[in-house]
DNA sequence: TTATTAAGATAACAATTTGATTACATTCAA
DNA sequence: TTGAATGTAATCAAATTGTTATCTTAATAA
Protein backbone atom coordinates (compact mmCIF):
# COMPACT_ATOMS: atom_id res chain seq x y z
CA UNK A 1 0.00 0.00 0.00
CA UNK A 2 1.14 3.37 -0.58
CA UNK A 3 1.86 5.84 1.96
CA UNK A 4 0.61 9.24 1.62
CA UNK A 5 3.50 11.80 1.87
CA UNK A 6 3.38 12.20 5.70
CA UNK A 7 3.65 15.62 6.68
CA UNK A 8 4.04 14.74 10.24
CA UNK A 9 4.24 12.28 12.30
CA UNK A 10 1.84 13.00 15.35
CA UNK A 11 1.09 9.83 16.73
CA UNK A 12 -3.12 8.67 17.37
CA UNK A 13 -4.36 6.29 19.71
CA UNK A 14 -7.99 4.91 19.17
CA UNK A 15 -10.08 3.00 21.20
CA UNK A 16 -13.11 1.17 19.69
CA UNK A 17 -15.00 -1.95 20.23
CA UNK A 18 -16.19 -2.26 16.75
CA UNK A 19 -13.68 -3.70 13.99
CA UNK A 20 -14.98 -2.23 10.88
CA UNK A 21 -15.04 1.18 12.31
CA UNK A 22 -11.50 1.07 13.82
CA UNK A 23 -9.89 -0.04 10.95
CA UNK A 24 -12.13 2.54 9.21
CA UNK A 25 -10.89 5.48 11.61
CA UNK A 26 -6.93 3.50 11.24
CA UNK A 27 -7.69 4.02 7.84
CA UNK A 28 -8.83 7.83 7.68
CA UNK A 29 -6.34 9.14 10.18
CA UNK A 30 -3.23 7.22 8.57
CA UNK A 31 -4.42 8.61 5.42
CA UNK A 32 -3.48 12.22 6.60
CA UNK A 33 -0.61 11.25 7.59
CA UNK A 34 -0.90 10.43 11.60
CA UNK A 35 0.33 7.45 12.84
CA UNK A 36 -2.14 5.32 14.58
CA UNK A 37 -2.32 2.80 17.11
CA UNK A 38 -6.09 0.74 17.97
CA UNK A 39 -6.94 -0.85 20.91
CA UNK A 40 -10.17 -2.70 21.01
CA UNK A 41 -10.72 -2.22 24.60
CA UNK A 42 -8.99 -0.11 26.91
CA UNK A 43 -7.05 -2.91 28.47
CA UNK A 44 -3.59 -2.59 27.47
CA UNK A 45 -3.97 1.21 26.92
CA UNK A 46 -2.48 2.24 29.94
CA UNK A 47 0.81 0.49 29.53
CA UNK A 48 0.75 1.62 26.05
CA UNK A 49 0.60 5.48 27.52
CA UNK A 50 3.11 4.30 29.57
CA UNK A 51 5.89 3.32 27.21
CA UNK A 52 4.61 5.67 24.56
CA UNK A 53 4.10 9.66 24.12
CA UNK A 54 0.91 10.24 21.58
CA UNK A 55 -0.50 13.40 21.20
CA UNK A 56 -3.99 12.27 21.50
CA UNK A 57 -6.67 9.74 22.22
CA UNK A 58 -9.83 8.98 20.26
CA UNK A 59 -11.77 7.01 22.61
CA UNK A 60 -15.49 5.09 22.35
CA UNK A 61 -18.03 5.84 24.64
CA UNK A 62 -19.76 2.77 24.76
CA UNK A 63 -17.00 -0.18 24.99
CA UNK A 64 -17.67 -3.39 26.20
CA UNK A 65 -16.44 -3.38 29.64
CA UNK A 66 -16.05 -0.28 30.62
CA UNK A 67 -17.57 3.10 29.71
CA UNK A 68 -14.86 5.83 27.39
CA UNK A 69 -15.26 8.25 29.92
CA UNK A 70 -15.02 6.42 33.46
CA UNK A 71 -11.63 4.78 31.37
CA UNK A 72 -11.06 8.52 30.60
CA UNK A 73 -11.57 10.07 34.14
CA UNK A 74 -9.66 7.50 35.33
CA UNK A 75 -6.88 8.42 33.35
CA UNK A 76 -6.99 12.23 34.44
CA UNK A 77 -7.08 10.97 37.81
CA UNK A 78 -3.80 8.93 37.44
CA UNK A 79 -2.13 12.16 36.37
CA UNK A 80 -2.49 11.51 32.29
CA UNK A 81 -3.12 14.89 30.53
CA UNK A 82 -3.39 13.92 27.06
CA UNK A 83 -6.27 15.06 24.78
CA UNK A 84 -9.50 13.39 24.07
CA UNK A 85 -12.09 13.14 21.81
CA UNK A 86 -15.03 11.19 22.59
CA UNK A 87 -16.74 9.12 19.89
CA UNK A 88 -20.72 8.27 20.77
CA UNK A 89 -23.39 7.02 18.82
CA UNK A 90 -25.59 8.65 21.52
CA UNK A 91 -26.23 12.15 21.56
CA UNK A 92 -28.27 12.85 24.51
CA UNK A 93 -27.44 15.51 26.65
CA UNK A 94 -26.71 13.89 29.69
CA UNK A 95 -24.19 11.88 27.63
CA UNK A 96 -22.44 15.12 25.89
CA UNK A 97 -22.36 16.49 29.60
CA UNK A 98 -20.85 13.45 31.30
CA UNK A 99 -18.35 13.29 28.47
CA UNK A 100 -17.02 16.68 29.12
CA UNK A 101 -17.55 16.06 32.39
CA UNK A 102 -15.14 13.28 32.95
CA UNK A 103 -12.03 15.24 30.75
CA UNK A 104 -12.67 14.88 27.02
CA UNK A 105 -11.42 18.01 24.82
CA UNK A 106 -14.33 17.47 22.82
CA UNK A 107 -16.86 14.39 21.24
CA UNK A 108 -17.84 13.76 17.83
CA UNK A 109 -21.41 11.52 17.38
CA UNK A 110 -21.62 8.68 15.28
CA UNK A 111 -21.86 8.69 12.24
CA UNK A 112 -19.58 11.41 11.46
CA UNK A 113 -17.90 12.89 8.69
CA UNK A 114 -14.74 11.92 8.09
CA UNK A 115 -13.44 15.57 7.31
CA UNK A 116 -15.43 16.47 9.93
CA UNK A 117 -13.19 14.01 12.58
CA UNK A 118 -9.92 15.25 10.92
CA UNK A 119 -10.95 19.08 11.84
CA UNK A 120 -11.79 18.86 15.47
CA UNK A 121 -8.85 16.50 15.75
CA UNK A 122 -7.26 19.30 14.20
CA UNK A 123 -8.23 21.65 16.32
CA UNK A 124 -7.56 20.09 19.68
CA UNK A 125 -3.98 19.22 18.33
CA UNK A 126 -4.18 23.36 18.29
CA UNK A 127 -5.42 23.81 21.07
CA UNK A 128 -2.97 21.99 23.18
CA UNK A 129 -0.27 23.46 21.41
CA UNK A 130 0.72 20.77 19.46
CA UNK A 131 1.72 21.65 15.45
CA UNK A 132 2.66 19.50 12.91
CA UNK A 133 5.18 21.85 12.30
CA UNK A 134 6.94 21.20 15.04
CA UNK A 135 8.39 18.12 12.81
CA UNK A 136 10.30 17.99 9.41
CA UNK A 137 10.83 15.56 7.59
CA UNK A 138 13.54 15.33 4.85
CA UNK A 139 13.94 11.43 3.18
CA UNK A 140 14.40 9.44 6.22
CA UNK A 141 15.08 12.02 8.60
CA UNK A 142 12.93 12.99 10.89
CA UNK A 143 14.07 15.76 13.24
CA UNK A 144 11.36 17.45 16.27
CA UNK A 145 12.17 21.09 16.52
CA UNK A 146 10.84 20.98 20.17
CA UNK A 147 12.59 18.32 21.83
CA UNK A 148 15.51 18.66 19.32
CA UNK A 149 15.24 14.99 18.81
CA UNK A 150 16.78 13.62 15.49
CA UNK A 151 15.64 10.41 13.95
CA UNK A 152 17.52 8.85 11.30
CA UNK A 153 15.94 5.65 9.80
CA UNK A 154 14.26 4.57 12.74
CA UNK A 155 17.38 5.32 15.17
CA UNK A 156 17.92 8.19 17.34
CA UNK A 157 20.83 10.42 16.54
CA UNK A 158 22.72 12.46 19.28
CA UNK A 159 23.68 15.54 17.59
CA UNK A 160 25.18 18.61 19.34
CA UNK A 161 23.41 22.25 19.32
CA UNK A 162 25.25 23.62 16.38
CA UNK A 163 24.86 20.53 14.62
CA UNK A 164 20.95 20.52 15.07
CA UNK A 165 20.47 24.12 14.11
CA UNK A 166 22.57 23.18 10.63
CA UNK A 167 20.50 20.15 9.64
CA UNK A 168 17.36 22.22 10.66
CA UNK A 169 18.46 25.14 8.34
CA UNK A 170 19.33 22.85 5.53
CA UNK A 171 15.98 20.66 6.27
CA UNK A 172 13.94 23.88 5.64
CA UNK A 173 15.68 25.23 2.87
CA UNK A 174 15.98 21.73 1.05
CA UNK A 175 16.74 21.48 -2.70
CA UNK A 176 18.77 25.34 -2.32
CA UNK A 177 22.20 26.01 -2.07
CA UNK A 178 23.01 27.33 0.65
CA UNK A 179 26.02 29.59 0.34
CA UNK A 180 28.79 29.84 2.85
CA UNK A 181 27.81 33.38 3.48
CA UNK A 182 24.06 32.38 4.12
CA UNK A 183 25.49 29.72 6.40
CA UNK A 184 27.47 31.78 8.58
CA UNK A 185 25.43 34.69 8.87
CA UNK A 186 22.27 32.58 10.05
CA UNK A 187 24.36 29.53 12.54
CA UNK A 188 27.75 31.65 13.43
CA UNK A 189 26.11 35.47 13.64
CA UNK A 190 29.90 36.31 11.84
CA UNK A 191 32.29 37.96 14.58
CA UNK A 192 34.47 38.93 12.05
CA UNK A 193 37.16 36.65 11.95
CA UNK A 194 35.71 33.53 10.83
CA UNK A 195 37.46 30.81 9.27
CA UNK A 196 36.84 29.16 6.33
CA UNK A 197 36.87 25.69 7.02
CA UNK A 198 34.75 26.06 10.25
CA UNK A 199 31.91 25.44 8.12
CA UNK A 200 33.45 22.68 6.63
CA UNK A 201 34.34 20.64 9.95
CA UNK A 202 30.70 21.62 11.34
CA UNK A 203 29.39 19.95 8.20
CA UNK A 204 31.74 16.68 8.57
CA UNK A 205 30.66 16.26 11.76
CA UNK A 206 27.13 16.19 11.35
CA UNK A 207 27.70 13.81 8.16
CA UNK A 208 29.50 11.53 10.18
CA UNK A 209 26.59 10.76 12.54
CA UNK A 210 23.42 10.66 10.40
CA UNK A 211 25.05 8.75 8.07
CA UNK A 212 27.90 7.05 9.51
CA UNK A 213 28.33 4.53 6.87
CA UNK A 214 28.75 7.18 4.11
CA UNK A 215 26.52 6.04 1.67
CA UNK A 216 23.45 8.90 1.89
CA UNK A 217 25.11 11.58 0.53
CA UNK A 218 22.76 14.01 2.29
CA UNK A 219 24.75 17.04 1.16
CA UNK A 220 25.82 17.97 -2.01
CA UNK A 221 28.94 20.75 -2.12
CA UNK A 222 28.57 23.01 -4.22
CA UNK A 223 31.80 23.62 -5.43
CA UNK A 224 33.21 27.58 -4.62
CA UNK A 225 29.62 28.33 -2.95
CA UNK A 226 28.41 26.26 -0.44
CA UNK A 227 25.89 23.18 -0.13
CA UNK A 228 22.79 21.45 -0.26
CA UNK A 229 21.01 19.18 0.69
CA UNK A 230 19.66 16.14 -2.10
CA UNK B 1 -12.92 39.45 53.01
CA UNK B 2 -10.50 38.49 50.80
CA UNK B 3 -9.53 34.74 50.96
CA UNK B 4 -5.98 34.21 49.59
CA UNK B 5 -5.68 33.11 46.12
CA UNK B 6 -4.86 28.98 46.73
CA UNK B 7 -2.91 28.03 43.65
CA UNK B 8 -4.94 25.83 41.14
CA UNK B 9 -8.48 26.77 43.04
CA UNK B 10 -10.61 28.18 40.18
CA UNK B 11 -12.06 31.02 40.36
CA UNK B 12 -15.41 32.19 38.48
CA UNK B 13 -16.89 35.65 38.47
CA UNK B 14 -20.57 35.72 37.85
CA UNK B 15 -22.19 39.31 36.73
CA UNK B 16 -26.43 38.28 37.09
CA UNK B 17 -29.03 41.04 37.75
CA UNK B 18 -31.61 38.22 39.68
CA UNK B 19 -30.47 38.34 43.11
CA UNK B 20 -32.01 34.16 43.17
CA UNK B 21 -30.50 33.43 39.80
CA UNK B 22 -27.07 34.73 40.99
CA UNK B 23 -27.60 33.02 44.21
CA UNK B 24 -28.32 29.91 42.28
CA UNK B 25 -25.18 29.74 40.58
CA UNK B 26 -23.18 30.51 43.23
CA UNK B 27 -24.36 27.35 44.83
CA UNK B 28 -23.78 25.13 41.91
CA UNK B 29 -20.66 26.28 40.67
CA UNK B 30 -19.17 26.45 44.81
CA UNK B 31 -20.68 22.52 44.75
CA UNK B 32 -18.56 21.92 42.49
CA UNK B 33 -15.69 23.18 43.87
CA UNK B 34 -15.02 26.76 42.35
CA UNK B 35 -14.52 30.07 43.82
CA UNK B 36 -17.18 32.37 42.92
CA UNK B 37 -17.64 35.97 43.09
CA UNK B 38 -21.28 37.24 42.59
CA UNK B 39 -22.18 41.16 41.30
CA UNK B 40 -25.64 42.20 40.75
CA UNK B 41 -24.01 44.28 37.79
CA UNK B 42 -21.14 45.04 36.33
CA UNK B 43 -20.18 48.59 38.11
CA UNK B 44 -17.39 46.93 40.32
CA UNK B 45 -16.54 44.23 37.97
CA UNK B 46 -13.58 45.85 36.15
CA UNK B 47 -12.25 47.25 39.33
CA UNK B 48 -12.16 43.33 40.66
CA UNK B 49 -10.83 42.03 37.75
CA UNK B 50 -7.63 44.92 38.36
CA UNK B 51 -7.04 43.20 41.35
CA UNK B 52 -8.16 39.61 40.97
CA UNK B 53 -7.38 37.10 38.21
CA UNK B 54 -10.62 35.13 37.95
CA UNK B 55 -10.63 32.05 35.25
CA UNK B 56 -13.50 32.52 33.64
CA UNK B 57 -16.69 35.16 33.28
CA UNK B 58 -20.41 34.05 33.64
CA UNK B 59 -22.32 37.24 32.52
CA UNK B 60 -25.92 38.08 32.10
CA UNK B 61 -26.75 39.36 28.49
CA UNK B 62 -30.26 40.87 29.97
CA UNK B 63 -28.44 43.27 32.53
CA UNK B 64 -30.00 46.57 33.34
CA UNK B 65 -28.28 49.33 32.54
CA UNK B 66 -25.44 47.80 30.09
CA UNK B 67 -26.18 44.56 27.72
CA UNK B 68 -23.68 41.94 28.49
CA UNK B 69 -22.34 41.86 25.22
CA UNK B 70 -21.32 45.23 25.27
CA UNK B 71 -19.91 44.43 29.11
CA UNK B 72 -17.87 41.64 27.25
CA UNK B 73 -16.92 43.69 23.81
CA UNK B 74 -15.56 46.70 26.40
CA UNK B 75 -13.33 44.37 28.20
CA UNK B 76 -11.97 42.83 25.66
CA UNK B 77 -11.36 46.74 24.29
CA UNK B 78 -9.29 47.13 27.11
CA UNK B 79 -7.05 44.36 26.77
CA UNK B 80 -8.56 41.92 29.09
CA UNK B 81 -8.77 37.80 27.22
CA UNK B 82 -10.53 35.99 30.24
CA UNK B 83 -12.96 33.39 28.72
CA UNK B 84 -16.93 34.71 28.78
CA UNK B 85 -20.02 32.32 28.51
CA UNK B 86 -22.94 34.14 28.25
CA UNK B 87 -26.15 33.48 30.22
CA UNK B 88 -29.29 34.18 28.02
CA UNK B 89 -32.79 34.17 27.71
CA UNK B 90 -33.20 34.90 23.86
CA UNK B 91 -31.65 32.20 21.49
CA UNK B 92 -32.36 33.92 18.41
CA UNK B 93 -29.72 33.49 15.82
CA UNK B 94 -28.64 36.74 15.81
CA UNK B 95 -28.32 37.20 19.85
CA UNK B 96 -26.36 34.13 19.68
CA UNK B 97 -24.12 35.33 16.94
CA UNK B 98 -23.70 38.87 18.53
CA UNK B 99 -22.83 37.42 21.52
CA UNK B 100 -19.97 35.42 19.91
CA UNK B 101 -18.75 38.40 18.38
CA UNK B 102 -18.16 40.43 21.41
CA UNK B 103 -15.99 38.02 22.76
CA UNK B 104 -17.63 35.30 24.36
CA UNK B 105 -16.62 31.53 24.89
CA UNK B 106 -19.66 29.56 24.82
CA UNK B 107 -23.30 31.04 25.26
CA UNK B 108 -26.04 29.57 27.45
CA UNK B 109 -29.98 29.70 26.83
CA UNK B 110 -32.05 29.71 30.51
CA UNK B 111 -33.29 27.66 31.24
CA UNK B 112 -30.32 25.74 31.86
CA UNK B 113 -29.61 22.17 33.35
CA UNK B 114 -26.70 23.28 35.94
CA UNK B 115 -25.19 19.71 34.21
CA UNK B 116 -24.76 21.50 30.86
CA UNK B 117 -23.50 24.97 32.43
CA UNK B 118 -21.04 23.17 34.52
CA UNK B 119 -19.87 20.58 31.79
CA UNK B 120 -19.70 24.08 29.25
CA UNK B 121 -17.77 25.96 31.93
CA UNK B 122 -15.64 22.88 32.01
CA UNK B 123 -14.80 22.60 28.22
CA UNK B 124 -14.34 26.52 28.19
CA UNK B 125 -12.15 26.39 30.82
CA UNK B 126 -10.33 22.89 29.03
CA UNK B 127 -9.36 24.69 26.09
CA UNK B 128 -7.97 27.82 27.90
CA UNK B 129 -5.68 25.67 29.24
CA UNK B 130 -6.78 26.13 32.67
CA UNK B 131 -7.49 22.57 34.11
CA UNK B 132 -9.11 21.26 36.76
CA UNK B 133 -7.51 18.20 37.52
CA UNK B 134 -4.53 18.27 39.82
CA UNK B 135 -2.34 15.65 39.37
CA UNK B 136 -0.08 14.97 36.54
CA UNK B 137 2.14 11.99 35.51
CA UNK B 138 5.28 11.50 34.42
CA UNK B 139 7.00 8.18 34.10
CA UNK B 140 6.92 7.25 37.52
CA UNK B 141 6.11 10.73 38.91
CA UNK B 142 2.77 11.97 39.84
CA UNK B 143 2.61 15.20 41.40
CA UNK B 144 -0.25 16.64 42.92
CA UNK B 145 -0.81 20.76 41.70
CA UNK B 146 -2.62 21.46 44.53
CA UNK B 147 -1.02 19.70 47.46
CA UNK B 148 2.30 19.95 46.32
CA UNK B 149 2.80 16.00 46.97
CA UNK B 150 5.13 14.30 44.98
CA UNK B 151 5.46 10.90 44.69
CA UNK B 152 8.60 8.62 42.92
CA UNK B 153 7.91 5.44 42.49
CA UNK B 154 5.74 4.49 45.53
CA UNK B 155 7.46 7.05 47.55
CA UNK B 156 6.91 10.59 48.85
CA UNK B 157 9.58 12.90 47.55
CA UNK B 158 9.53 16.45 50.12
CA UNK B 159 10.59 18.98 47.38
CA UNK B 160 10.65 22.89 48.24
CA UNK B 161 8.50 25.12 46.66
CA UNK B 162 11.25 26.22 43.83
CA UNK B 163 11.81 22.84 43.29
CA UNK B 164 8.15 21.87 42.87
CA UNK B 165 7.65 24.63 40.51
CA UNK B 166 10.68 23.28 38.31
CA UNK B 167 9.07 19.87 37.99
CA UNK B 168 5.88 20.86 36.98
CA UNK B 169 6.65 23.10 34.57
CA UNK B 170 9.18 20.63 32.91
CA UNK B 171 6.29 17.86 33.21
CA UNK B 172 3.89 20.27 31.50
CA UNK B 173 6.17 20.19 28.94
CA UNK B 174 7.31 16.87 28.89
CA UNK B 175 9.85 15.94 25.41
CA UNK B 176 10.76 19.25 24.62
CA UNK B 177 13.37 21.45 25.44
CA UNK B 178 13.33 23.93 28.03
CA UNK B 179 15.52 27.37 27.48
CA UNK B 180 17.30 28.65 30.41
CA UNK B 181 15.85 31.38 29.22
CA UNK B 182 12.51 29.96 29.25
CA UNK B 183 12.91 28.81 32.79
CA UNK B 184 14.30 32.05 33.95
CA UNK B 185 11.38 34.01 32.78
CA UNK B 186 8.91 31.28 33.79
CA UNK B 187 10.66 30.27 37.32
CA UNK B 188 12.73 33.56 38.65
CA UNK B 189 10.91 36.25 36.85
CA UNK B 190 13.88 38.00 37.33
CA UNK B 191 15.48 41.65 37.54
CA UNK B 192 18.51 41.26 35.03
CA UNK B 193 21.16 40.35 37.46
CA UNK B 194 20.87 36.50 37.36
CA UNK B 195 23.66 34.20 37.85
CA UNK B 196 23.77 31.21 35.15
CA UNK B 197 24.60 28.70 37.50
CA UNK B 198 21.14 29.40 39.75
CA UNK B 199 19.45 26.90 37.24
CA UNK B 200 22.03 24.16 37.10
CA UNK B 201 22.04 24.44 41.31
CA UNK B 202 18.42 24.43 41.20
CA UNK B 203 18.02 21.31 39.09
CA UNK B 204 20.99 19.74 40.39
CA UNK B 205 19.26 20.05 43.97
CA UNK B 206 15.60 18.75 42.13
CA UNK B 207 17.47 15.61 40.22
CA UNK B 208 19.23 14.28 43.52
CA UNK B 209 15.54 14.67 45.15
CA UNK B 210 13.64 12.58 43.04
CA UNK B 211 16.69 10.48 41.69
CA UNK B 212 18.80 9.73 44.58
CA UNK B 213 20.26 6.90 43.15
CA UNK B 214 21.19 8.57 40.04
CA UNK B 215 19.99 5.80 37.66
CA UNK B 216 16.94 7.60 36.43
CA UNK B 217 18.31 10.36 34.31
CA UNK B 218 15.00 12.23 33.88
CA UNK B 219 16.71 15.40 32.74
CA UNK B 220 18.98 15.80 29.87
CA UNK B 221 20.94 18.63 29.19
CA UNK B 222 20.82 20.36 26.02
CA UNK B 223 24.21 21.45 26.11
CA UNK B 224 24.42 25.60 25.80
CA UNK B 225 20.72 25.65 25.40
CA UNK B 226 18.75 24.23 28.78
CA UNK B 227 17.39 20.38 29.53
CA UNK B 228 14.48 18.53 28.54
CA UNK B 229 12.27 15.56 30.62
CA UNK B 230 12.85 12.41 28.86
C1' DT C 1 45.25 14.89 -21.28
C1' DT C 2 47.88 16.44 -17.53
C1' DA C 3 49.75 19.73 -14.40
C1' DT C 4 48.32 23.22 -11.44
C1' DT C 5 45.65 25.32 -8.16
C1' DA C 6 41.87 26.24 -5.26
C1' DA C 7 38.60 24.21 -2.57
C1' DG C 8 36.62 20.40 0.25
C1' DA C 9 37.11 16.37 3.71
C1' DT C 10 38.75 14.82 7.74
C1' DA C 11 41.61 13.65 11.69
C1' DA C 12 43.92 15.31 15.63
C1' DC C 13 44.66 18.73 18.79
C1' DA C 14 43.62 22.63 21.77
C1' DA C 15 40.90 26.17 23.66
C1' DT C 16 36.79 27.45 25.31
C1' DT C 17 32.54 26.99 27.11
C1' DT C 18 29.27 24.85 29.76
C1' DG C 19 27.44 21.62 33.23
C1' DA C 20 27.67 19.27 37.90
C1' DT C 21 28.57 19.55 42.43
C1' DT C 22 30.08 21.10 46.81
C1' DA C 23 30.61 24.45 50.23
C1' DC C 24 29.45 28.74 51.86
C1' DA C 25 26.58 33.04 52.26
C1' DT C 26 22.39 35.20 52.32
C1' DT C 27 17.57 35.60 52.57
C1' DC C 28 13.13 34.62 54.16
C1' DA C 29 9.61 32.96 56.93
C1' DA C 30 8.06 30.81 61.08
C1' DT D 1 16.19 34.27 66.35
C1' DT D 2 16.60 30.08 64.07
C1' DG D 3 16.37 26.81 60.47
C1' DA D 4 15.13 25.92 55.93
C1' DA D 5 15.42 27.51 51.34
C1' DT D 6 17.77 29.64 47.87
C1' DG D 7 21.43 32.20 45.62
C1' DT D 8 26.59 32.65 44.86
C1' DA D 9 31.26 31.35 44.29
C1' DA D 10 34.65 28.01 43.44
C1' DT D 11 36.18 23.78 41.62
C1' DC D 12 36.22 20.00 38.71
C1' DA D 13 34.84 17.47 34.75
C1' DA D 14 33.15 17.02 30.28
C1' DA D 15 31.39 18.37 25.88
C1' DT D 16 31.57 21.25 22.11
C1' DT D 17 33.63 23.81 18.83
C1' DG D 18 37.42 26.18 16.35
C1' DT D 19 42.07 25.65 14.38
C1' DT D 20 45.67 23.49 12.09
C1' DA D 21 47.64 20.16 9.16
C1' DT D 22 47.27 16.75 5.74
C1' DC D 23 45.15 14.50 2.24
C1' DT D 24 41.66 14.24 -1.47
C1' DT D 25 38.87 16.03 -5.08
C1' DA D 26 37.38 19.13 -8.63
C1' DA D 27 38.01 22.83 -11.88
C1' DT D 28 40.92 24.99 -15.30
C1' DA D 29 44.37 26.12 -18.55
C1' DA D 30 48.32 24.76 -21.34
Amino acid sequence: MKVKNRPNEIEIVIIEDEQDMLELLEYIFQKEGYRVTGFLSTDKVEQFLEEENPSILIVDRNLPKVDGADFVANLRKLGYAIPVIFLTAKDRDSDIIEGFDSGGDDYITKPFKPKELLARVSAVLKRSGISQYDKLKYRDIVIDCKSQDVMVGDAYVNLTNLEFKLLELFIKNSHQVLTRDFLRDAIWEDDGDFNDKTINVALSRLKKKIDPKEDKNYFTPIWGVGYKLT
